[in-house]
DNA sequence: GGGGTAAGTGGACTCTGTGTCCGCTTAGCA
DNA sequence: TGCTAAGCGGACACAGAGTCCACTTACCCC
């Protein structure tokens, strides 16, 4: 069985691939001989469950039989659909991702095409804020171990900030692409924000002065 | 029994104190009776084979279980010193990191007082480097959750970074302090150095890079 | 130097979570 | 309606965490 289907979406899902990879559903593919209903269902109650779950108690806490009881479904059941906790939330902040990573590729500049690097590098930089003040609990449920980087969307904002990187005609982009991101990491929002005190507009601020800084107008 | 003696240093300990917080030893300390030679002993074993486990292993598999088997003491003993093996990680790091952190206020320029901020936190990146050039498996073990944060190092380099910051006349500092870190998460650097191959050159120039875009000369 | 005392020690014990296995159930199909 | 295998879920074995308590021994005092 794929990864896909396991929950942990694979690397090359958002990888690059053209038309982001395939956003269709993954029993549409044909050799996949069809999902049973009550799996489904089953996927669908354990994905609700674990969201509230994630969302109402601390991330760290949530473990594979918390979710199965939520879920009403047999442990065997879950890891047959995820192999651990932080790829249900990786499955859940998935869906959220997508939509940003679309807007990325077609939606309006200055998030989509069209606006210079620095602006679309700022742009991206609020659009992930929104992300983690809206889904912070799941993206650090995400994040166990060195799961940040491995992750599918991860490849997919070290391509985009790439593209901006080398468009804003930086020296040696690649060193620079992880350095960029690395202020976007999960925990620390969340230190800047409940531990510090933080503002959104204050971390939105710092971040869109980081992006001018970093690409050059022009 | 206070969290230093425990192993975990407290936060004020680094957090800024006069001539570093207290450099010397926990049982220097009058209020303190006196530790027994036996236990002091086994301190040193515990450390001394938790440097070994920690090097030689993935830092994420070390237990409380294997760290007091190789030091050869029993697990209630471990757990009188250290309450997990971050905890033993950190104690360790601390070592080396406190050397660094001598250099940053009482060291020469461009490390120590005296040079622009941007020169100073060029420095202080590469000096960071090569911290976790040399300690890496230390740095990974001692980062369990968002311990990095409530580390009582953060706070040090929290302070630092805070103050050149301030020097160099950046808007809203404190909103920046925790950005221009995060470049500098082990993981992170992990994954730079090792996953995608990098080398440490290309990664301080990127950091260099940065303190100087970040910091306006002046 | 010997005895008292409390700090220190270490193994045993419980508890929680993991991951797997296997017999039962039931959806999907003919 | 009956067949078949995908799907299910409870039971089981195992690993690590953290605690407890009876034993040991370093240190202090006389």
């Amino acid at each position: 069985m794929s990864d896909e289907q396991r929950g942990r979406p694979s690397a090359s899902v958002h990888r690059v691939g053209g038309p982001l990879g395939d956003l269709q559903a993954p029993q549409d593919n044909p050799a996949t001989p069809r999902r049973r209903a009550d799996a489904v269902r089953n996927r669908a109650q354990i994905l609700a469950a674990a969201e509230q779950l994630f969302t109402e108690h601390d991330p760290r806490t949530i473990t594979m039989d918390r979710i199965a009881k939520a879920a009403g479904v047999g442990r065997a059941t879950l890891y047959r659909s995820f192999p651990d906790p932080s790829s249900v939330a990786v499955a859940l902040l998935d869906e959220h991702e997508r939509r940003l990573q679309g807007q990325l590729i077609y939606g309006p500049p200055p998030l989509g095409p069209g606006a210079p690097p620095a602006e679309r590098l700022s742009a991206f930089y609020l659009a992930m804020l929104d992300l983690l003040e809206r889904h912070l609990p799941l993206a650090l449920g995400a994040e166990v171990g060195p799961d940040r980087y491995t992750t599918g969307a991860y490849g997919f904002w070290r391509v985009h900030v790439r593209t901006l990187l080398v468009e804003g005609r930086v020296s040696d982009p690649d060193a620079l692409i992880d350095i960029v991101l690395s202020p976007l990491a999960p925990e620390l929002f969340r230190f800047q924000r409940h531990g510090m005190g933080l503002s959104r507009d204050r971390i939105a601020s710092s971040l869109t002065g980081l992006a001018r800084r970093l690409i050059p107008p022009g």
